[in-house]
DNA sequence: TCTGGGGTCCTAGGACCC
DNA sequence: TCTGGGGTCCTAGGACCC
């Protein structure tokens, strides 16, 4: 049996956990730059504020609702979510991280009234240990549990399969909710007559694979209690990405460049943590595509590496290379991007044949000497040379457009020790 | 002026192999 | 009437996820 655990709103409740002030009221948490709202907390979401609202048109309808508002803080939520997966590997020693906060448990085949009573045991020590409330869906498929998880939202935070009836609760939920239908699928399903996930159970396995592809297929197996959707337990990435908008317009090649040199640090810092390295970068470069003021250009460009590498001056050199190549003098960008792909253990990737290992080492032992350094002094103390074409700040003090907004960050209150909480 | 960031999987088609 | 059979690897683009 799976259990499939979900923390509910929870950038909002990791921002609520330290301001017991705030309890019962509503609170919402921005992406980068301050953008648009990404999550908010029940009572944020009963005052009409929805995920998606871009944060400049509701700012006034915010602050008269009373709504506490918040940068993201994604150093806080990592740590909770973290305290969360090692009170799970308490109760199994089989999870299966999925994404911040949600994660799937596999308990061996216990009888039914064990099973919801351990759901509501894990729910009350998460409450207690970490204060973060989760629910707590329970089925014998992935696909099951998620949408159990979903009904638990509204039933007490757990919900059992087997205590209900199963094609009653299906004829009642849109198949776009289900795990895996998007919008597009909804909508071809909707032109063969599957509205409901009940209708999507029963629909013909050899037709639900020519539509809907060896994924839809599986859906519908799963919704029948056949399990079909493998666990995604990689021990590195496949790809690392690090992009950020800016603040505003940025016209001026350097600014991007140096932008564009922050993000390739932070790449290559969370591809050697680790311990892969990467065989091409790719580099992608847009104005705003929503912007109706302004012609939309965008452009990416890709480069193989001589050998798969984690030397930050070869990666960071070959991704100014490519913006220099997609760079068009003129528009108004919002956007950069790097990709470092085709990643593989550093230990074993192959090696070009005339670099001797004595390059490798010294080139190993620099970025192991860089990470430090940065890890102690702060993020871009020190980097290769090349970086730092635009300061992070003009002589008024003014932000450049390169350095994220986020003007309402909470406290690290777990992983800072200057910020750590006070009592009396 | 201002609307997020970071991922995975699947498919089709081309290049190439014996 | 007729052109072999059976593969792998790679890439771009689409769909989907939180």
């Amino acid at each position: 049996m799976i259990f499939h655990v979900d923390a509910n709103s929870f950038y909002a409740s990791c921002e609520g956990l330290f301001r017991p002030d705030l309890r019962g009221k509503p609170i919402a948490v921005l992406s980068n730059n301050d953008g648009i709202i990404i999550a908010l907390n029940a009572e944020c979401k009963e005052a009409g504020f929805a995920r998606g609202d871009a944060y400049y048109q509701k700012k006034d309808e915010m602050a008269r609702s009373g709504v506490t508002v918040f940068s993201s803080n994604y150093t806080l939520y990592a740590d909770i979510s973290a305290r969360l997966n090692m009170l799970y590997f308490r109760y199994t020693p089989d999870v299966e991280i999925y994404s911040i906060d949600e994660s799937f448990l596999y308990f061996p085949s216990w009888d039914k009234k064990s099973l919801a009573e351990t759901g509501s045991s894990l729910r009350e020590r998460v409450g207690i240990e970490v204060g973060i409330p989760i629910s707590v869906g329970i089925a014998p498929t992935k696909t099951l549990a998620k949408l159990c998880n979903k009904l638990a939202k509204k039933r007490g935070g757990v919900c059992a399969w087997a205590e209900l009836d199963g094609d009653a609760e299906l004829a009642h939920y849109p198949v776009g909710d289900l795990w895996g239908v998007g919008r597009s699928k909804t909508k071809l399903l909707a032109r063969h007559g599957v509205d409901t996930a009940l209708d999507l159970k029963r629909f013909p396995l050899h037709r639900a694979k020519e539509c809907l592809s060896i994924t839809g297929m599986r859906t519908v197996q799963e919704l029948n209690e056949v399990p079909a959707i493998d666990r995604v337990e990689r021990e590195r990435h496949q790809n690392i990405c690090s992009s950020k908008s800016f603040s505003r317009a940025v016209y001026d090649l350097d600014e991007i460049k140096t932008a564009l040199s922050d993000y390739a640090q932070e790449a290559v810092k969370r591809m050697r943590a680790e311990r892969s390295a990467c065989r091409a970068v790719a580099v992608f470069l847009s104005t705003n595509p929503a912007s109706e003021t302004g012609e939309y250009y965008g452009n990416s460009a890709t480069a193989e590496l001589g050998e798969p590498t984690s030397f930050l001056p070869d990666i960071q050199g070959t991704a100014l290379r490519l913006l220099e190549g997609i760079y068009r003098p003129g528009f108004r960008y919002r956007k950069v991007l790097i990709n470092l792909i085709g990643l593989e253990s550093e230990v074993r990737a192959q090696g070009e044949l005339f670099v001797d290992d004595g390059t490798r080492q010294r080139n190993d032992a620099l970025m192991t000497a860089c990470d430090r350094i940065n890890d102690r002094y702060g993020r871009g103390t020190i980097g290769p040379g090349s970086r730092r074409l635009v300061a992070a700040t003009d002589r008024d003090g003014n932000r450049s457009a390169w350095v994220m907004k986020r003007d309402f960050l909470s406290p690290e209150y777990t992983t800072k020790l200057a910020d750590v909480p006070r009592v009396r």
